[in-house]
DNA sequence: TTCAATGTTTAGAC
DNA sequence: GGTCTAAACATTGA
C-alpha cells in the first residue's frame, strides 16, 4: 500500500477528476466481493447513479464521499491501486506499480463507470483492500482508532512526547508506525525517519535522548512533506500515457539499499527484520 | 522451489 | 497487562 504520502497523491490527481462524475454502473470482480461492505449488493445499488462530492484522505485511507451523509472508505494496502480512466485510454491516479498502462487489467477488481464515458479503476493485486459504504456516524467510528495525521494541528511535540511515554518499552520503528499514534507512516517512511534522525530502528523509546526525540519529531513532517512534494515513492501518475513517476525514489537513503553504501558515510546498509517488517538501516550512522 | 513485498489484524507464547 | 512473533489474507516475480 501506499503510504500517506502515496495516498495523499493520489487524492490530489483524482479528486478533481471525478467530482460530480456520476455514477452509471458498478462492476466488482467476483472474487473481490467480500472485500464490499455491507455487501456488494447494497453497496452497487446504493451509488448507482449518485454523483461523487470531494474526496478526502484519512491516515492511509482514501474517502470519496457521496451526496452529504455517505462515503464510501477505501484502503489500498500493500497493492492497491486507483486510477481514472477517461476516454482515450487517459489513465490519471497511481498507486502500487501495476500495468498502468492497460486501464483495466487483470488487477482490476472494481469498475465505476460514469454517465461521461470515464471509468474509475480500483486494481489490487493482492485484493488485501476494501471498500466501505459507510454513514458519517459509521465513518467517524472508524476514523476515531487513528491517530493525528502528522501535519495536523494536534500533532504538536508535545503530543510526540506523551506517545513515547506511552510505549517506553517498545522499538521506536514499530511506534513510528502504530496507525493509531500517528496516521500514515508506513514502512518505508518509518526507515527514512529513523534514517534522518540517526536513530538505530530497534532503540527502545526509554533509551531515546531528548536530543533524538527532537531529531525524530522534526523529520517525520520533513520528510512526509518532501515526498508529497515528490509525489511519494511508489506512486505513478498517467497522463495520455505519457509517465510521470512517483518521484521520491532518489531520495530514498535506507530502504530497499541493503548492501549498498550509505550515503551519509560509506558503510553498508544492513537489512533485518522487525516486527514482522523489514527494516533498513545504517549500522555505522544509526546507532 | 522458496522467499519477500508500500498493510493490518489476530492468535499464542512468554 | 505488556510485548513479541508468526500467521493469515492472496498474488506475483525474482
Amino acid at each position: 500500500m501506499p503510504e500517506l504520502p502515496e495516498v495523499e497523491t493520489i487524492k490530489r490527481s483524482l479528486a478533481h477528476e471525478i467530482v460530480n462524475k456520476k455514477i452509471k454502473n458498478i462492476w466488482i470482480e467476483p472474487s473481490f466481493k467480500k472485500k464490499i461492505f455491507p455487501n456488494t449488493e447494497k453497496f452497487v445499488k446504493f451509488l448507482t447513479g449518485k454523483k461523487f462530492a470531494p474526496v478526502e484522505r484519512r491516515a492511509k485511507m482514501l474517502i470519496f464521499g457521496v451526496g452529504k451523509k455517505d462515503f464510501v472508505l477505501t484502503h489500498l494496502k500493500m497493492t492497491g491501486q486507483l486510477v481514472y480512466g477517461p476516454k482515450r485510454g487517459q489513465a490519471i491516479g497511481g498507486g502500487h506499480n501495476l500495468d498502468q498502462e492497460k486501464q483495466p487489467n487483470r488487477f482490476t477488481r472494481a469498475r465505476f463507470n460514469f454517465v461521461d464515458g470515464s471509468t474509475l479503476y480500483y486494481n489490487d493485486m493482492r485484493k488485501f483492500g476494501f471498500m466501505k459504504l459507510l454513514s458519517q456516524a459509521e465513518l467517524k467510528g472508524e476514523l476515531a482508532k487513528y491517530g493525528p495525521e502528522p501535519f495536523d494541528k494536534e500533532f504538536t511535540f508535545k503530543y510526540f512526547q506523551s506517545v513515547l511515554a506511552k510505549r517506553r518499552n517498545q522499538r521506536i520503528k514499530t511506534v513510528l508506525m502504530d496507525q493509531q499514534l500517528i496516521a500514515g507512516v508506513g514502512n518505508i517512511y518509518a526507515d527514512e525517519i529513523c534514517f534522518a534522525a540517526r536513530v538505530h530502528p530497534e532503540t527502545r523509546v526509554k533509551s531515546l535522548r531528548a536530543g533524538k526525540v527532537r531529531a525524530l519529531f522534526s523529520v517525520i513532517k520533513k520528510i512526509l512533506t518532501k515526498a508529497v512534494k515528490h509525489r511519494g515513492t511508489s506512486v505513478n501518475t498517467y497522463v495520455d500515457g505519457a509517465g510521470q513517476a512517483g518521484g521520491y525514489q532518489r531520495f530514498l537513503n535506507v530502504y530497499d539499499r541493503q548492501g549498498e553504501k550509505c550515503y551519509r558515510c560509506g558503510a553498508i546498509i544492513k537489512k533485518i527484520k522487525l516486527g514482522g517488517r523489514s527494516s533498513s538501516f545504517c549500522p555505522n550512522c544509526q546507532k
